[in-house]
DNA sequence: AAATAGCACTCAACATCAGGGAGTGCTAGT
DNA sequence: ACTAGCACTCCCTGATGTTGAGTGCTATTT
């Protein structure tokens, strides 16, 4: 099945994968011969066509019209042959200032990186924040709301910050806020929040905590702030893909508004992209976001200063400017993990 | 100009406007007799038609289609037409449910009623969380981060938890940023956010502060912390607007979507639905959103425990199902306000 | 005078059809 | 091994005709 390709074949096949990227439009052995002036006539090209079309690389819509990369085609491209575009100085420059702009906190900067990743690509912009399960505990801290209610924070060592309204039965004196804080800051130090999960439930049946009602009181507190809030999904520029000619026709795009709007959902499908290093690239059905949509996946993980690991990217339809859009989620990854690594 | 309209007449308006409302077809005589059972014949309907198209209460897309109402006639209905639906038990179940389930803090309710509102109509939910900065200061605190990071982490009475990272410039020793905290506590206690902001700024130039560089290094700090953030809003179920067959048309979601894309702007544009109390209809043209698009906005404010005010509504189509929507977005501002003021 | 029946007219929507053009596959010739 | 030529396919476009829902007007009934 995997014959070798002649250096002309792959030529011609590059040229139509980059014309269709390029105009949206089956591509004919003219259009081929015109714009990239190839010394072969149309008949050849067409042969080799026909070649590529037998391997499973182009199909036609129907007879008369011209070929369409299948995926398969692209996946061939995308391998070995597309020429990377270098990341323009520009495009370094907003992305760097953007970020920089975003200011406040883990969550400000990943939101507007997503926007950024967007507008630079012109599709969408996609950040899936690092597990804060998995970032290590730094601090924890009771504040009186009302009568009986306590504002539970969390506080992890990468600056992120989780806070709980916890409803009491009964009226907890500052000063035993304060202790139990206390006591909490020690027992979960230098543990990750999941671990610190696991601590809390371990130390709430020693006998230590049984006969001592502040410390168990303070467990069942901090129970509850470290339940799991799922995490964080960024989605930006959704518009923009209104603009792909593909998504002219209205269905299709219900498909895909409809899978970004539960965003657990999406988290879940985005998991196994998480598992590799470097640049991950999904094309159409190979693409955890349904074989339905017709859409390819970009994405490359980040680390933060804490060690966790979060994954940004791009979203767009197959027919995606790879050559661009690869190289600037790359570059992306790479100056995230830099700028959140920064003392 | 606003002859009075004879009670058959608004019978027929009526009849229209409902009929255009459920089909989203432009509706003939045949139509109206057939269905409402008036004892008139078409042609006398027709009569009545033409006296309200001249009134500018209804046109027609081309001289043979029916008749759909304009933007006056929309207001005329809701204005003295309508018959209001009552909320099913089902709905305000599902309502409550949802709030309470929602949990964490005021905008994980917020976020979940935006959602239900979405749901309930069919259109798109919206809401404005209330002001941060009209909240009433709770409590300030300072955490260490990185030798030269402090996470400040500002609290408000409705337990709206607000935080940012600071890079500083030298290092804290523990023991100062609890001082700190303990100034600034005190300094701020009892105050608005937006007022604790000018009380910073005021502090800072009093001679005290100025020999103290405890008390300097504090108000800096928290200068930041209480800076503006923008207000949060949230907007839900935007893929449920595709569903609407006026939005088969692609051109007109564009615009709809990228509208909500900066919710900056969106924010600016809702300030004014926030100076009235009760339910605020915005029909077309009326609206703030875009002249262009077509859409209405039902709204209604909230308060909190604390007496800041949220808006919450619902955007759809200007054909958008008023009779359940109207009661739906007050039924909900109302149970929000209850929800909210629970002790 | 108000309501109705009848009628001619309008216009979008749909189907049908022909011509043009881009593209193909095949075959024969270079 | 490549190319030129040719017949063929099939989409697209625009023209044309038909249908049907709906209208406005007028004469007629109540």
């Amino acid at each position: 099945m995997d014959v070798e390709l002649s250096n002309r074949s792959r030529q011609i096949l590059e040229a139509i994968v980059e014309d269709y990227i390029a105009t949206a439009e089956p591509v004919g052995s003219g259009s081929v011969a015109r714009r990239h002036a190839l010394p072969l006539s149309t008949a050849t090209i067409r042969n080799v066509m026909a070649n590529l079309e037998e391997m499973g690389l182009l199909t036609s819509p129907h007879t008369s019209a011209g070929r369409v990369p299948t995926e398969k085609g692209y996946r061939l491209y995308v391998d070995s042959l597309v020429a990377l575009r270098q990341v323009s100085r520009d495009e370094k420059k907003l992305l760097i200032r953007r970020c920089r702009d975003a200011g406040s906190g883990l969550l400000g900067i990943l939101r507007e990186t997503s926007r950024t990743l967007s507008s630079l690509s012109n599709y969408m912009g996609l950040v899936v924040a690092p597990s804060f399960t998995e970032d290590v505990f730094r601090h924890i801290e009771f504040i009186r709301i009302g009568t009986h209610k306590v504002l539970a924070i969390l506080v992890s060592s990468n600056g992120t910050v989780q806070n709980r309204l916890v409803e009491t039965g009964t009226e907890f004196p500052l000063s035993d806020l304060v202790a139990m804080g206390n006591y909490l800051n020690e027992l979960m130090e230098g543990l990750t929040i999941s671990q610190a999960r696991q601590r809390i439930q371990e130390e709430m049946h020693t006998e230590k905590v049984q006969y001592d009602s502040l410390m168990l009181r303070a467990l069942r507190l901090s129970e509850q702030a470290v339940f799991d809030e799922g995490d964080e999904v960024f989605v930006e520029g959704q518009a923009r893909i209104l603009d792909q000619p593909e998504f002219n026709d209205v269905g299709r795009m219900k498909d895909i508004f409809r899978a970004f709007e539960q965003k657990g959902l999406l988290l879940k499908l985005l998991e196994r992209c998480m598992s590799a290093d470097g640049v991950q690239i999904y094309i159409g059905s190979e693409s955890p976001l349904g074989q339905s949509a017709g859409v390819s996946l970009i994405t490359s993980r980040f680390v933060t200063s804490s060690n966790t690991v979060g994954l940004l990217g791009v979203i767009g339809p197959t027919r995606m400017g790879y050559s661009s859009v690869i190289p600037i989620v790359d570059y992306t990854a790479r100056l995230v993990s830099r700028l959140l690594a920064e003392p």
